[in-house]
RNA sequence: GCCGGGGUGGUGAAAUGGCAGACACGCUAGCCUUAGGAGCUAGUGCCCACAAGGCGUGGAGGUUCAAGUCCUCUCCCCGGCACCA
């Protein structure tokens, strides 16, 4: 019969904790190095807290329990990123009203993470679609329209034409619809942009953060940066003749101008229908139409047929007067460089298919330095010595590019340019469960935003959130919210009706906790500049290039409008590794989701959370298994027996060694985030121990190694052996380098690469007697014997090898 | 397709270029028992087994005295691709 009861003990220090108010943060308390220690908010969704949520939470809070150990005053707050896409979803299906399911969700997974036995300081919890967080998500909308960073334009939306409904790219299913299974078109909206792309350069510099380099480097290639040239092409008809219109586009490769022999815009380029002669309209309208049912993924891809129709139109090359087509090909995007690209088949793998597939000429104007032509085979697409481009031939490409950029300069048809794939942030939704966007549009003073006085834009609760049928969001049936009046003239006035992308409330909300409370500003100054930035940030890597991005855009923004004074949001950054169930990520829709509860149930929090963190490195995740599970609980029950056990030691040297070697480990693997090691090392104890016997110090070395990685566990043996409440705020125990040293080594001995044997040798012996002695071993004799021994070599402390000829 | 990450026993995994498989799960044999979420002892990569040996980190090459680790190519899996969050 197991003698420790995690059920009943982490009950009850759960409720001491509480009573205790232990982990209430005193934010004012500046006798301690600041420590913000902080998570990614789950949604509070149907699902409840997942697996997954607790195999990014417990270490992430073992993580906070450490760092409080080692002395510092540990922020560890707590929230709900409770608006968005599935809540509306569910109260279109159910009729349940948002602020219900999201409410109760939030209640259950506030138990669910409670009984996890969390550092979560609640009282400075924040939840997004609360009326006194999203008025502040409307005040950063404020602040970003203020400087001239928030515009509308028109673009697209996924469109059901059956459901006459705006579609999120996760309703699309197949390309059709996944309520009715309609063939999902696109439709121009005017909607509202961020201007992230004014902070590109910016954002591609990451100096002081420390970052896993894999995220560094997939936003760097996310927001994409590129040195090219803008070359302005007239347009003109057959013959030549202009027309006063002309087409720009943007290239990296200025050097192959001369070869370029037609152009082609994306179908959705504002010029295309304008430029299209009687004859091609028909075609070119065509082709536009089925473009619309195409995603850019699928028509960026390189290894998909190229398609495209002429327009009619002709253009002129502006550095050899030459007339060359226009055509429209879905290849090319609207939302990278200018929606136009100059073609130069010779010299590109797409416009090379292109090409060839509509009979378009190919010349060649690069060639490798001094080998042949690959043509008319494959296109040579590196850099090489120009050929066929007049007064530039015989430059290389990278002078060619220059000089060419140069020459359209002085003639007024090109310049230099930094393009980025990164495109501006489309943050309207035409969506209710969202925070409306304060704008009001007048009929005499145009658009004007709601003064920040007015704040917040309240989202009426009643209304009727079913698709409507006009792709208008929700708001727009709520009478007493669209008429209002103009802050400015008092005259009649409507309101924008579209609420913002959830990836706005998110992008600011770890300024928010520590001003959680504070009713009259967004944050408050001086507990923003002591607690921010964020020291630690532990989430999924799938936030990589859109939340992580976000989250810095709007930092920089805050701080050059000086409302705070640093401009990264997240020193450090660690991302948990994805749990899946049978290979899969985990979703309702796939009946996969697995609940902690039931083993929360049966073994307890410590042994839940420990195995989690046993299953494997806490950056790789895993699929989910519980086989193994007893193992934990096998092992907590031994450690608390061991821990219980009267002062009794067989061999205190090899005692002391293990609990300092333990100690060493267990820091440097938390400090790594090696939650798995630093179990496997604490078993190890368990085993030496049981042979060495233990004394009491040990006992509280080991009691407050454990702690942060079982908390319940280590704070019931902290009090029973003596020890004062709590465990978290005694000291993290240090190790002593000289009770690790060992004064005997053994080492490998490898012939010609192969381990033959071993030697046992005092730490500080000679090199020479220790090759002596390695030709003696009776394994090593054996493969060295008669044969000419041509090389030995001695790893201190390491190993022996020698390398022998027959 | 593009960008990023990953592939090691029956399973989860460990390993500053230096003894591959620590620590666990499972399995096998034995012991023990207040029959439990038991406990203890021994064994457990594969082949051959008395030993000695051979093979082995997705696959194919390469560098090195020595490669899971570095290099080249290749296959497979996962995450992201801008309206899931």
């Amino acid at each position: 019969m197991p003698i420790y009861n995690p059920r009943e003990t982490e009950a009850k220090w759960q409720r001491r904790w509480e009573d205790a108010k232990l982990y209430t943060t005193n934010l004012e308390d500046f006798s301690k190095p600041k420590y913000f220690n902080l998570v990614m908010f789950p949604y509070p969704s149907g699902d409840k807290l997942h697996i997954g949520h607790w195999y990014n939470y417990a270490p992430a809070d073992s993580w906070g329990r450490y760092m409080r150990m080692r002395g510092a005053n540990v922020f560890e707050p707590q929230g709900f990123d409770s608006f968005g896409l599935p809540a509306e979803n569910y109260a279109i299906k159910t009729g349940v009203h948002p602020n219900i399911s999201i409410a109760q969700n939030v209640q259950y997974m506030q138990k669910q993470l409670h009984e996890m036995g969390t550092m979560y300081d609640w009282d400075k919890m924040v939840v997004t679609s609360d009326e006194e967080y999203y008025q502040w998500t409307q005040w950063i909308f404020l602040q970003l329209y203020k400087k001239g960073l928030a515009y509308r334009k028109n673009a697209p939306v996924n469109w059901c034409p059956q459901d006459q409904t705006v579609l999120a790219n996760e309703q699309v299913v197949d390309g059709r619809c996944e309520r009715c299974k309609a063939e999902v078109t696109k439709r121009d909206l005017t909607q509202w942009f961020f201007k992230i792309r004014d902070y590109a350069e910016r954002l591609l510099n990451f100096d002081g953060l420390d970052w896993p380099q894999k995220t560094m480097l997939m936003q760097q290639h996310w927001i994409g940066r590129s040195e090219g040239s803008e070359v302005v092409f007239e347009l003109c008809d057959k013959e030549g003749k202009t027309n006063g219109k002309s087409v720009t586009v943007f290239t990296t490769r200025a050097d192959t101008l001369f070869g370029a022999t037609y152009m082609v815009l994306a179908p959705e380029h504002s010029l295309v229908l304008e430029i299209t002669t009687k004859e091609h309209r028909r075609n070119v309208e065509e082709y536009i139409e089925k473009t619309k049912k195409e995603t850019d993924i699928a028509r960026s891809a390189e290894d998909r047929e190229k398609t495209g129709v002429f327009t009619g139109a002709y253009a002129v090359n502006p550095v050899n007067g030459e007339v060359i087509p226009a055509w429209i090909g879905d290849y090319v995007l609207v939302t990278y460089g200018t929606g136009a690209v100059m073609a130069v088949p010779a010299h590109d793998e797409r416009d090379f298919a292109f090409a060839k597939k509509y009979q378009l000429p190919i010349v060649e104007v690069i060639r490798p330095q001094k080998s042949e032509t690959t043509l008319p085979h494959t296109p040579y697409t590196e850099a090489g010595v120009l050929t066929n481009s007049e007064k530039f031939d015989g430059l290389n490409s990278e002078e060619a590019r220059k000089k060419i950029t140069e020459f359209l300069m002085k003639k007024n048809s090109g310049k230099f340019v930094v393009n980025y794939k990164l495109r501006d942030w489309l943050i309207s939704r035409q969506r209710y469960w969202g925070a409306p966007i304060p704008i009001i549009y007048c009929e005499k003073c145009g658009e004007v935003p709601v003064p920040e006085a007015d704040l917040p834009v309240e989202l009426p609760r009643d209304v009727d959130f079913t698709p409507k049928g006009d792709g208008k969001s929700p708001l727009n049936t709520v009478e007493s919210f669209v008429n209002t009046k103009c802050p400015k003239c008092a005259g009649q006035a409507k309101r924008e009706v579209d609420t913002m992308d959830t990836f706005v409330d998110s992008s600011w909300y770890f300024l928010r906790y520590p001003s959680a409370k504070m009713s009259d500003k967004p944050f408050d100054k001086e507990m923003t500049k002591y607690w921010l930035p964020v020291d630690m940030y532990i989430g999924g890597p799938e936030h990589a290039c859109m939340h992580l991005l976000y989250a810095r855009f709007i930092t920089m923004v805050l701080h050059d409008m000086k409302h705070i004074d640093f401009d990264e949001p997240f020193k450090k950054l660690v991302h948990q590794g994805m749990i899946t169930k049978d290979g899969a990520k985990m979703s309702k829709s796939k009946g996969n989701v697995v609940s902690p509860d039931q083993f929360v149930e049966k073994y307890g929090s410590d042994v839940f959370r420990m195995y989690l963190m046993f299953m494997g490195p806490f950056t790789e995740g895993g699929d989910w298994n519980d086989q193994g599970i007893t193992g934990i609980a096998r092992f907590v029950e031994r450690f608390y027996v061991l821990m219980r056990s009267k002062d009794k030691v067989a061999n205190k040297e090899e005692l002391d060694r293990a609990v300092h070697k333990t100690i060493k480990k267990i820091t440097q693997d938390i400090e790594n985030f090696q939650f798995n090691t630093a179990v496997a090392a604490l078993m190890e104890f368990v085993n030496t121990a049981n042979k060495t016997g233990i004394d009491h110090e040990s006992q509280l070395v080991m009691t407050r190694l454990i702690a942060p990685l079982a908390p319940h566990l280590a704070e019931q043996i902290w009090e029973e052996l003596g020890g004062k409440f709590s465990i978290v705020d005694h000291s993290w125990p240090a190790f002593d380098p000289k009770l690790i040293v060992e004064t005997q080594l053994v080492l490998p001995v490898q012939v010609n690469g192969k381990l033959r044997g071993q030697i046992s040798v005092a730490i500080d012996e000679k090199k020479e007697t220790i090759l002596e002695l390695a030709k003696k071993d009776a394994g090593v004799v054996r493969h060295i014997e008669g044969k000419t021994l041509v090389k030995e070599i001695y790893v201190q402390g390491k190993l022996v090898s020698f390398v022998v000829r027959d």
